[in-house]
DNA sequence: CAGCGTGTATACGGTGCCGTACAGAAGCCG
DNA sequence: CGGCTTCTGTACGGCACCGTATACACGCTG
């Protein structure tokens, strides 16, 4: 049997990236192909068409968002803000987050890709609320932080506007002591009491 | 001579539908013919190419959610809080937000509609900031406030978690009084003693 | 009521991609 | 070493779109 030169997870990454660059519509298998220095020849041996290959790279894409960033967040450990900071930067790493942005643009027009993204950002939601949880008492407080925490996680990279003398991180930096400043009316919740919640 | 069915603008209209509804690659020449209800026989009366149409949408959409916004937000007046809930009202509306998350996801691999957007996004920042202003004396603080406020508006429609037993509604209300409750260390400025701010 | 100009329909060549078919190469096994 | 399995290259038909060319139809204008 001659060796796979082009393994399907190869086809998988070569998605990934390709939908990362230009949206779902540049998973075009021969372009694939010319990424990986092949011909298509071998690809319908793996997938049955170019749908098939878009489902398994969003298998993938949702398992690396979701349960692989726990995963490790949690083996890391740290205190309920390290963890949720950490959580952010692996989930809108250099790798995933131009996936994370095209897969939303994406379930705009698709409701299976839609069905797709409301799991793994209630799943991301949840994980976030469990680790905020202890910073205010008020359901609607805790809640707002936490959704301001995910949409200026998910804006950052899309938002273009300039900050006058302030630098992008400046302002990161800004938002976060807002997001972490203890409620004023919820009695003293330490935030670094919080080491275990899922 | 035979009067145009067609007018240019209808074909820009098109356009921006097709933009919001399936981002730069939907926009079709035939496919916009066939909304239309004719063939693409005149389009070339009236534009160069696929790119020139391209231009001029993006010129309409650029104008309509800034100069067009602004102007009738003035127009109608009100305080601070009120006018800038109206323009971001007018800036996300139904018909010109899809554009806007459209034109957003294709200037992450078009320089060119990346340099508009920039344009876009400053000025509806600086919008912003000058009715925020008087809300916070820290110049951190501030940004930090508007650049929220510009997150959350672009995410609310991409961000597909939900809250529990609230709704997204209770949760955007409870950022909103986040947004414009006066800063610890602020002096009381009172968000509603601005009413002609730029 | 001609006749002209303008917008539209139709037809065409070119290109790029999908999915299929088949032939060839490359390694492993007996 | 010869055969077999498995992957890859090449070729093909089909389709959809772009941009051009050309012929037609409409309704002003004189």
């Amino acid at each position: 049997m001659a060796v796979a030169r082009t393994p399907r997870h190869h086809w998988i990454g070569a998605g990934l990236e390709a939908l990362a660059a230009g949206g779902p519509d540049a998973v075009q298998i021969e372009s694939l192909a010319r990424a990986l220095g092949v011909t298509k020849g071998g690809f319908y041996g793996y997938f049955a068409d170019r749908r098939a290959l878009l489902t398994e790279v969003l298998d993938t894409w949702e398992t690396r968002s979701t349960a692989d960033v726990v995963a490790q967040v949690e083996d890391e450990g740290g205190d309920a803000a390290t963890r949720a900071l950490r959580a952010a930067e692996l989930t809108f790493s250099a790798e995933l987050r131009p996936v994370d942005l095209a897969v939303r643009e994406w379930a705009r027009r698709d409701a299976d890709v839609a069905g797709r993204l409301r799991r793994v950002d209630n799943a991301r939601m949840s994980y976030l609320r469990a680790l905020l949880g202890p910073v205010s008492a008020d359901e609607e407080d805790l809640e707002a932080r936490c959704f301001v925490a995910f949409s200026v996680a998910v804006a950052d990279h899309l938002v273009a506007a300039d900050h006058g003398t302030l630098a992008r991180a400046d302002v990161r930096a800004a938002i976060r002591r807002r997001l972490f400043a203890p409620a004023a009316d919820a009695s003293g919740a330490d935030p670094a009491s919080v080491r275990s919640g899922r």
